[in-house]
DNA sequence: CAGTGGTCTAGACCACTGG
DNA sequence: CAGTGGTCTAGACCACTGC
């Protein structure tokens, strides 16, 4: 297995190129593996494969970037325990997506006091209003565009068993959502998240929130239909895409007088 | 590289060992490294290497296990992916513990508004009051007792820059914790977590928690310093060591006027 | 049955730590 | 410098899937 090549360039991966800059101090040096992870990230991120499809068999990746079966492997594992690819046992290897019954939760975390998650079947959704909008300071920050910027503003509430219990309110970037409308919201069935893969080319990696008690105030109070000052469940959310780019600013109020908000800590 | 031998028992594992009974549905295969898992799982529960200690090194585990280093290797990263072990290149391999700044905020998860996690110094701690009782039925579900089986029940409070801001009652099995009393609570320098380590032998290693945002009430309302019905975070934790064995119940209140619950959604 | 991911081995070499 | 974990390889074989 003589010297590696980069598939990308055709160069060939000297010595140098294998270690960071000397100057550099974070990443001192990197591994084969976490470049042929970075290679098969730049693949996802320009879509080569989208959510649901196989990507190469190990044995194919290995060929095309000159190593050995191995360190593809390794850097599968990788991308396997981050939840950006799926491994099934003599199927092969696949883009993960929010469209599996599997990772709808992974999301969502409030489950009924009773049941397991999602016993309670699928939410009821009602998209209150999708409108466009420009960025305030705070919105623009979060998604890291400049204030003023055009951005939707979606507004909607999730109802279990008849109960709303989720008031969310959306801020997406205008640019890469073109084209959203309350009514391709309304129809489509299925985690948002999803939808935002097949339609928009953007999937959803990973996600910070910040969860605070607050009481409801007017206007919160009528959609959920609970008296003013309920405390309900605060919870700010920035979700991201492949490289760390944030998407999706959301405030959500829980009502958790028959769910809660569950958490593991590992 | 023969057959493998199990060096507890000094057998040889046979290939029927290695296979589940064919009616267990759940795992229909068992592979090497993850036998090798539960031995130095029942290494770290029975106490042969106690947190902060150093586990033997990779070449010896192989040798005394009689499988190749390689095995032993997914064996441990394994567990260091559960956090219940620690690789530190060209040191060692160390049973992970509570007595660590890194780990410090991997179970509080409360941060301050502005600054980063811990950035106000350690809290203060007063205990309000610590005594043996016996377990309702509530607290004995939790912990795997019989009602009225003898618990310990802590309650205390920590402050942030001199404001009360956590409010905890916590449930512990009396048996494991005999001799724990207010006195050494209060004088132990250090996560609660790491003083259960060094004077218990027992170490904590998940949790799963339950959130909710509820009205202070009486009683709860003056610990906190705040009005009766001011919205807080309430935190329902039972935690547990090794084998799933669930060793405390917790309930905190956490009052997130300048502070917020952070969660990471992978 | 061929093709996939999963396991296990053996050996070489690299990066890092401490005496 | 010896000892530790970390990387990379090559090859054999096993478990699972679907045709």
């Amino acid at each position: 297995m003589s010297t590696p090549f980069s598939p990308l360039t055709g160069a060939a991966l000297t010595g140098a190129e294998r270690m960071a800059p000397a100057a550099t101090v974070t990443p001192s040096f990197s591994p084969l593996y976490r470049q042929i992870k970075v290679l098969i990230l730049n693949g996802l991120r320009l879509g080569e494969w989208k959510p649901g499809e196989g990507i190469p068999s190990e044995m194919d990746l290995a060929t095309r970037f000159h190593v050995s079966q191995g360190t593809v492997r390794k850097a599968i594992d990788e991308l396997a325990a981050e939840n950006l690819l799926v491994r099934r046992q003599g199927k092969g290897t696949f883009v993960a997506t929010h469209a599996e019954q599997q990772v709808q939760f992974r999301f969502l975390k409030l489950v009924p006091d009773s049941g397991r998650p999602g016993s309670e079947g699928p939410a009821h959704r009602d998209i209150i209003e999708c409108r466009r909008s420009s960025a305030n300071s705070e919105v623009a920050r979060a998604l890291a565009l400049s204030a003023g910027d055009a951005v939707l503003q979606v507004r909607r509430v999730l109802s279990f068993l008849g109960t709303p219990t989720i008031l969310e309110d959306i801020w997406l970037p205008a640019d890469p959502f073109k084209g959203l409308t309350a009514e391709r919201l309304a129809a489509y069935q299925g985690p948002m998240y999803a939808l935002f893969e097949t339609e928009f080319n953007v999937r959803m990696v990973r996600a910070e929130e910040k969860i605070r008690a607050e009481p409801a105030n007017e206007g919160r109070e009528k959609l959920l239909r609970v008296e003013i000052g309920t405390p309900l469940l605060s919870v700010e959310r920035i979700a991201y895409t492949y490289k760390d780019v944030p998407m999706e600013l959301r405030r959500g109020y829980y009502c958790t007088e028959t769910h809660y908000y569950h958490n593991t800590l590992g």
